[in-house]
RNA sequence: GCCGCGGUGGCGGAACUGGUAUACGCGCAGGACUCAAAAUCCUGUGGGGGCAACCUCGUGAGGGUUCGAUUCCCUCCCGCGGCACCA
């Protein structure tokens, strides 16, 4: 009888999802588990192989803690508002939330074809009305709390996507999405205050789980400084500016001053015959992009302003330039420079500008050419001709010059979120413009936030959906929509034409799944309660005492969606929604599949592979475990055909091996060694999907299959009990497999998937021998068997008695004798 | 430039707190079955030497610590990922 993966697997998914076998509830008598997989967006392309492996993973670690008696919760959904539906829409003229729904039915009939144990009835979709209405309510929050404000920024346009983007989303000074080169342009954008929260997403980072090179990532983006600011006096001017530095022991060399061509001082500070030269410059960096500012690193360019400051250390006046290389968006956008700095330094050497030495190497190591100021020295060091401060290190010096020129001062590199964009299939923002509020003041900046009892917003049908060149919105065409009655004054007003960032909808879809059919509140506070509180911990501590228990996905969200998600989540705790402080207690990332060249897949390179075309000739089960045995999780790992038919291969095994006999009497009993090989499989099983080595735990059942086939080719054959346990540990990795062998073999009544997770004692794996190695200096010279119990003399005279070990010692001298029990005896001899 | 991760057979990769390097899988070679092939099963498989027992070299390179190093330390090379004119 062979192995009919086709008419299994089919048979085991209909009584799933007849029987609702995977819907969960909350039960108060179980120890609760809230695994979470991201979601994916349905592009019409159907799913990729690179899916399965994040899912599977957590499939296996869903069903392995069910087995273990917990309540598992692992639901699915689709996050679905975005670019590439809307694209398609404008080419075909079908509508986005059409093409949506045929793209969600065919990702869920892929995602069921897996075997996955979705608890389905809590699905989510983000464009979903019922759904964004909660999307759109917490923009309401966050603007009530005064962290949601529309304001004029230089903001990164795709000329391609026709779209604003997020600081986040520009790599390299290209869009993310398509690769096309970013512009910079002036907009009217909400934006949210992430900035505001930068100190508790960076200081929670050490009271959740994420893999060390996320927790980096996050570090570094946020960017943290801590330094002091310093003012100065403007000569001849009742003017001051603030400057930012980390280094103040270097401010006695402070000779000039060098601020950002877009500060708003400048106009006070450009004399009339430096305007013509530094109009010229701003014009020059204005037509620049970012890419070409960045790509300047070797030729710094400025200009002076005609304007001098006085060095609060020095009381000396010193010149004000202008150079692009200082950065409006950091700090004061203000510098003061000096000849430890190479930038400084460069900047200085090419426009003549003096510079002094102040710091020297603390190692007292030759420093005559760093103060003919042929080489620029911008480390820490001993300060000297700096009055009082002469003879201290830097860090000695720092605080003490702060206390009598500056201010400590914190710097993030995180800048605040550009929450919108000008396209049409995107959540609307909640908000109207009214003229008359603002005349009449009652809403200052005329915006006036739509009452939560109208939400949702609806998109509205619109004929069009092409993006402008403009960049504004498809929606600002819909003037029936966009006339609406204020809600305050009941006049005349307009309603807000761009739409949220498809970032929005996937920030808080996870709480969203503890509750997904609440219409009265985004989810209830029980529920999420007990999906999201680590049982017995004190609530509403600063502390994460919870959260998603485990979450994985990409490691290209780590600065986006994860970053986000941490902060609405954050401004929610704050306001009382969710009961923890963090989203999420643990986060993992998976390595991509790439395809069989080694190349990321592609469908220009070829390379693709279409997981429905696996399920097809090899089965779920296989792909299943295919991809979890393809390497460790966390590293990227090209498809490979041959690899596949080598895991079907197994499951073949698997399939013969536990087939029943026609006289079940014929099987063998259990040996000692049979009880060893069953208590190692679950012990290396059990531990290894805790830590996410699925790869290991597969090679442990290869073996131990491996073992059953010795058992049967010797004519004593494993016993049914040794085969149970088998089925059960593959059971999360294999389900449809296991489920039909176990239901042909077991005669239990209980199906494979809710068989308890075995144990095994730790004194089964104990073998009475141990093999044990014989070292002469360190090299191997043999092995010796000895009883468990064996004593150190015992060990020495068993590695004594090896004949070849024993060939070592003519003519030497056992100057050493080493015993580590139950590994090996080496033996130290010389001449 | 800075930060992080990694470099092990022909290939994907194993190796606990330093203790028999190369588990498991792929590939390859030989054998069984077959008219033959595929599938399946069995055996072998790091390099060099030897009929063999064994010997020797071997985890990117070089050095160090240790009875013993893939594992710890130093220097360097290469690859990957992130950040990057951040004052």
């Amino acid at each position: 009888m062979v192995y009919d993966h086709k008419s299994i697997e089919k048979k085991w998914q209909e009584l799933w999802e007849r029987t609702s076998a995977f819907v969960v509830t909350e039960d108060t008598g179980k120890k609760k588990t809230y695994l979470l997989v991201e979601f994916p967006y349905p592009s019409a392309e159907g799913l990729h192989v690179g899916h399965p492996r994040s899912y599977t993973a957590m499939d296996v670690l869903a069903r392995k803690r069910r087995a273990n008696g917990e309540n598992v919760l692992y639901p699915m959904g689709f996050d679905a508002f975005g670019l590439p539906a809307e694209n398609y829409a404008i080419k075909t003229g079908q509508h986005p939330a059409v093409i949506t729904k045929q793209n969600i039915d065919n990702f869920r009939r892929q995602l069921k074809s897996l075997g996955y144990s979705f608890d389905w009835s809590r699905e989510v979709v983000t464009t979903d009305p019922s759904y964004y209405r909660w999307t759109q309510w917490i923009f309401l929050q966050l603007y009530k709390h005064n962290l949601a404000y529309k304001a004029k920024a230089v903001i990164n346009w795709c000329p391609s996507c026709k779209i604003g983007l997020a600081h986040e989303e520009v790599v390299d000074g290209k869009c993310e999405r398509c690769g096309t080169q970013v512009e910079q342009r002036e907009k009217e954008q909400w934006m949210l205050k992430i900035t505001e929260y930068a100190d508790r997403l960076l200081a929670d980072l050490e009271t959740v789980d994420y893999a060390s090179r996320i927790k980096t990532q996050q570090q570094n983006w946020i960017g943290k400084s801590e330094g002091y600011t310093v003012n100065f006096k403007i000569t001849d001017s009742e003017l001051k500016i603030k400057v930012f530095t980390t280094r103040l022991d270097t401010l006695f060399g402070g000779t000039f001053i060098v601020m950002a061509p877009e500060h708003p001082l400048l106009e006070n500070l450009v004399t009339a015959e430096q305007k013509i030269a530094v109009d010229d410059y701003i014009g020059a960096t204005r037509s620049k992009t970012e890419l070409e500012r960045k790509a300047e690193d070797k030729d710094k360019t400025g200009v002076f302003t005609g304007s001098f400051a006085i060095n609060p250390a020095t009381n000396e006046a010193i010149p004000i330039w202008i150079a692009d290389f200082v950065l409006m968006g950091y700090g004061t956008g203000i510098v003061f420079a000096d000849a430890h700095d190479e930038r400084d330094f460069m900047f200085a050497k090419k426009y003549n500008i003096p510079l002094k030495t102040t710091i020297k190497p603390i190692d007292g190591s030759d420093d005559t050419e760093i103060r003919k100021l042929e080489i620029c020295f911008s480390e820490k060091g001993v300060l000297y001709d700096s009055e009082e401060f002469s003879g201290l290190t830097s860090d000695e010096a720092i605080p003490k010059m702060a206390k009598k020129f500056g201010q400590p001062s914190v710097q993030y590199k995180l800048r605040d979120w550009v929450f919108s964009r000008q396209r049409y299939w995107g959540e609307p923002i909640p908000m109207v413009y009214c003229k008359n509020c603002a005349a009449t003041g009652s809403a200052s900046s005329g915006w006036v936030p739509v009452p939560e009892k109208d939400l949702p917003i609806l998109l509205p049908q619109v004929e069009k959906y092409e993006p402008t060149d403009t960049g504004e919105s498809p929606l600002a065409a819909m003037r029936d929509w966009v006339k609406t009655t204020c809600p305050k004054c009941k006049g005349e007003a307009e309603r807000e034409t761009d739409t949220m960032p498809n970032w929005a909808g996937s920030s808080w879809y996870f709480l969203r799944y503890c509750d997904p059919h609440n219409s009265k509140q985004l989810a209830s506070p029980e529920k999420l309660k007990y999906w999201l509180c680590t049982p017995n911990s004190p609530s509403r501590s600063t502390k994460c005492e919870g959260g998603v228990d485990w979450y994985n996905g990409g490691m290209e969200h780590t600065t986006l969606h994860l970053l986000y998600s941490r902060f609405w989540h954050k401004f929610l705790f704050d306001i009382k929604v969710v009961p923890t402080s963090e989203p999420y207690a643990k986060r993992t990332s998976h390595g991509m599949v790439l395809g069989e060249d080694g190349q990321k897949m592609s469908k220009s390179r070829g390379n693709v592979v279409n997981p429905d075309d696996v399920i097809t000739t090899y089965g779920a089960d296989t792909i299943r475990v295919y991809e979890l045995f393809i390497g460790p999780f966390a590293d990227a790992a090209p498809w490979n055909t041959q690899g596949i038919s080598g895991v079907r291969r197994f499951l073949d095994r698997v399939w013969y091996l536990a087939l029943p006999y026609e006289n079940e009497a014929e099987r063998g009993q259990t040996s000692d060694t049979t009880k060893r090989h069953v208590a190692k499989l679950i012990k290396k099983v059990t531990e290894d999907i805790e830590a996410f080595r699925f790869n290991t735990a597969i090679a442990a059942m290869m073996e131990f299959v491996n073992y059953a086939y010795a058992c049967e080719s010797a004519k004593t054959p494993i016993p049914l009990e040794a085969l149970k346990v088998l089925l059960v540990v593959l059971q999360p990795f294999a389900p449809h497999l296991t489920a039909e062998l176990w239901e042909r073999v077991s005669k239990e009544q209980v199906v494979v998937w809710l068989a308890p997770w075995p144990r095994y004692k730790e004194e089964d794996i104990v073998e009475d021998e141990v093999v044990v190695a014989v070292q002469v200096n360190g090299k191997l010279r043999g092995t010796v068997r000895l009883s468990i119990g064996a004593t150190e003399e015992e060990y020495i005279a068993a590695a004594h008695g090896n004949e070849n070990v024993a060939r070592w010692f003519l003519g030497k001298t056992i100057q050493k004798t080493i015993v580590r029990p139950g590994k090996l005896v080496n033996f130290v001899v010389t001449e």
